[in-house]
DNA sequence: TAAATAGTGTCTATCAGACAATATCGT
DNA sequence: ACGATATTGTCTGATAGACACTATTTA
């Protein structure tokens, strides 16, 4: 029998994805109290025989709860304090991850919980101060593409240049009625040098249109 | 009687602070088991009756061991995991704090400890993974920098133009022998239009040539 | 006057935003 | 041909690095 957890020591993701033309993130209800039935984002709470670090325990979160797995799990911030989890002194460390739409299978397969998308700008009230703690993570993401880095995990598998800037443009924005428009010329310019990305030689994205060459993810690219 | 803590949880302190001519971390010799007379940074395991927060418990740990005040103390990144402190699961929350050397009287003060100041590009062994935590802190430090945050709580509470710029680039610098020089105009030009310091009108610091204009932090900076 | 450092000005390469021009598809 | 979007090119203003020049002190 392994010790009683004090403090109460937990992992929670923040799963952003692209769906219905904006940026989401999965929220997950709670099947149990404190805080039964509220939104949340998925968690687990530290289990020292099944977990050697936290970001472990966020891997089987998502894995147990989900049936999903991501590439890259990023620690974001820890939020801790004696009043935040009426339980008592608790400490939750944010992970953020991408993840493409067409990965996720989890609203189909979760048997486990009850999840859905909501808008990462318009979630509503969350259990705890899981509010906070995606504001936070949300913020983070939006620094990150403003400091020019690529969210490329956003994306399937295979891409178009103008995907990526729609789905910078997507997590730019401050809101839903925000209008972020980036210059197609500037964009494209900033990666003429880059290696986070290469072509995929001889593929391209058909439709009324132009026909527009596709990108995958280069080999070493992390976030 | 509170509980047993486990996992063991605890908040350590990156203090930087110029001296030498170079940027230095303070560091602080264990008195007991484990790891007793290894140096490390100076921390504190969370005391749940005594702290609100785990940056309560880094604000006591400087308090108690270092009779030490910090205005600034900043959430870096958290450690954890089953193998990292061999009394078993321990998470550690890392703060940075920054503090002009004069304001530092930790080292004569301190009766509670053994401290000594540490070039922060070399510091030796140090107990548990906080040569780690150290290094990602330092990391943490000079990619702040570089974004052209200015770290000027590192400076006395006067200051010229100058003075910033070494200390920037004390900062930018990676190791001993790395000759960081940033250019004299661009830097100042930098700051034309920027809000973070102050000129202090009519005084000036001399010496063996023309007076510098004295400057101070403006209300309301952070970092 | 010389040495030292403060403070300012100039030139240029680079880069981002704005926007125009051209290319290549489906219909 | 036309509409739509891809891709590329041009112009311009802002900025950073390099470096030179002037200013003001002590010795």
């Amino acid at each position: 029998m392994t010790p009683k957890l004090f403090p109460l020591v937990s992992a929670d993701v923040a799963l952003f994805s692209i769906g219905d033309g904006c940026l989401q993130v999965l929220l997950a209800q709670r099947g149990r109290e404190p805080q039964k039935g509220f939104w949340a984002l998925p968690g687990s709470v530290l289990n020292p025989d099944l977990d050697h670090s936290l970001e472990a325990t966020a891997r089987r979160a998502l894995r147990e709860k989900l049936s999903l797995d991501v590439p890259h799990l990023e620690q974001v911030k820890t939020f801790d304090g004696a009043t935040r989890d009426p339980r008592g002194w608790s400490l939750s460390v944010l992970y953020c991850a991408l993840l493409p739409r067409d990965q996720v299978q989890a609203v189909a397969v979760s048997r486990v919980e009850k999840v859905r998308w909501a808008d990462a700008d318009d979630f509503g009230d969350l259990a705890f101060d899981h509010a906070q703690l995606l504001q936070v993570a949300r913020c983070a993401l939006r620094e990150r593409v403003k400091r020019h880095a690529l969210p490329l995990h956003l994306l399937p598998h295979k891409f178009t240049l103008t995907q990526i800037q729609r789905v910078c443009e997507m997590v730019l924005r401050t809101g839903r009625q925000d209008d972020v428009q980036l210059d197609k010329g500037a964009f494209r310019r900033r990666f003429a040098h880059a290696s986070d990305f290469v072509a995929v030689e001889g593929e391209f994205e058909t439709g009324a249109q132009r026909p527009a060459q596709l990108y995958r993810i280069a080999a070493g690219f992390r976030f």
